[in-house]
DNA sequence: CTCGGTGCAAATGCTTTGCAATGTC
DNA sequence: GACATTGCAAAGCATTTGCACCGAG
């Protein structure tokens, strides 16, 4: 995980805008979730960084992570709950979710055909993707095994 | 649309769940949903309900959409916004969306291809689907023709 | 007659907002 | 200096809940 080419990223893109400044708590935000395993949402972030002496406000938090997803550092999911969920999307490949519904857990896939086929569909439509998400939800192979 | 078949539907759900009671409500909110076209939120539907001089209140809304969703009736989705949509899903073709993020128009899409390889993913990971989603952001042809 | 369901209204909890103070550019 | 950004705390808003009454089985 290399901080400072996602530190550029964020850089790059808040200087395009025009009109975004560059503050600490911005680069503050894009450490605390580089530094982030797996899914998390804005409220465990900031407390996160709370816990860890940084100086933070929940708003700006929110704030940030919006600006994040906007250049692409962050991926924004909503599953069954009434929680935003993020994950980091530096150095990743772009992937989807299978959630079970008994315990909750998180399994991603990555499958090149469904991409493929999702560009032609969209092709078909005259429809330009900025962004695709897919959701199957069930149950794990463990909560098959012990009910 | 065949009101009788989704009535039976929703009756024999209710009945195998052992505890559920087939109230005159329940029935109404599911005639407003067969009668709804495309997507709609759960206030829309209490707003229609009370406009067409159907009582029920709003916890009952969401209540029953809820036990339509568990019985197929229904499907839940949530796009960018706030606000969970539903739609009705009796008689209709399993399907996926594509999100204008300018003008906010859905589209949907039938894909047999993308349905076969989900199926092959979760069975590679022993994963019991019960629903999958698959969303596709972006803009639509009308939004990319005229700026 | 029993208990699940209904309708309010109030509560909840995530997210956004208003505003004065702050710090980038 | 100008004005975007911050940090609170308060407001918003979709959804849920508590509770007394009602009615399906």
């Amino acid at each position: 995980m290399d901080f400072q080419e996602a530190h550029d990223i964020l850089t790059n893109h808040l200087k395009a805008s025009g009109k975004h400044r560059a503050t600490p708590e911005r680069f503050a935000i894009l450490d605390a979730v580089l530094q982030s395993q797996g899914h998390f949402d804005a409220e465990s972030l900031y407390y996160r960084m709370i816990t860890n002496g940084v100086k933070v406000s929940k708003a700006t938090v929110y704030n940030t992570l919006e600006i994040l997803q906007d250049c692409g550092l962050v991926s924004k999911y909503r599953f069954a709950e009434n929680t935003s969920r993020y994950e980091k999307a530096f150095g990743r490949p772009h992937h989807h979710h299978m959630i079970c519904l008994n315990c909750g857990d998180i399994i991603e896939f990555v499958n090149d055909k469904i991409e493929r086929i999702q560009e032609e569909a969209c092709n078909e439509k005259n429809f330009k993707v900025q962004s695709t998400t897919i959701q199957i939800f069930g149950t794990c192979s463990k909560c098959t095994k012990r009910p």
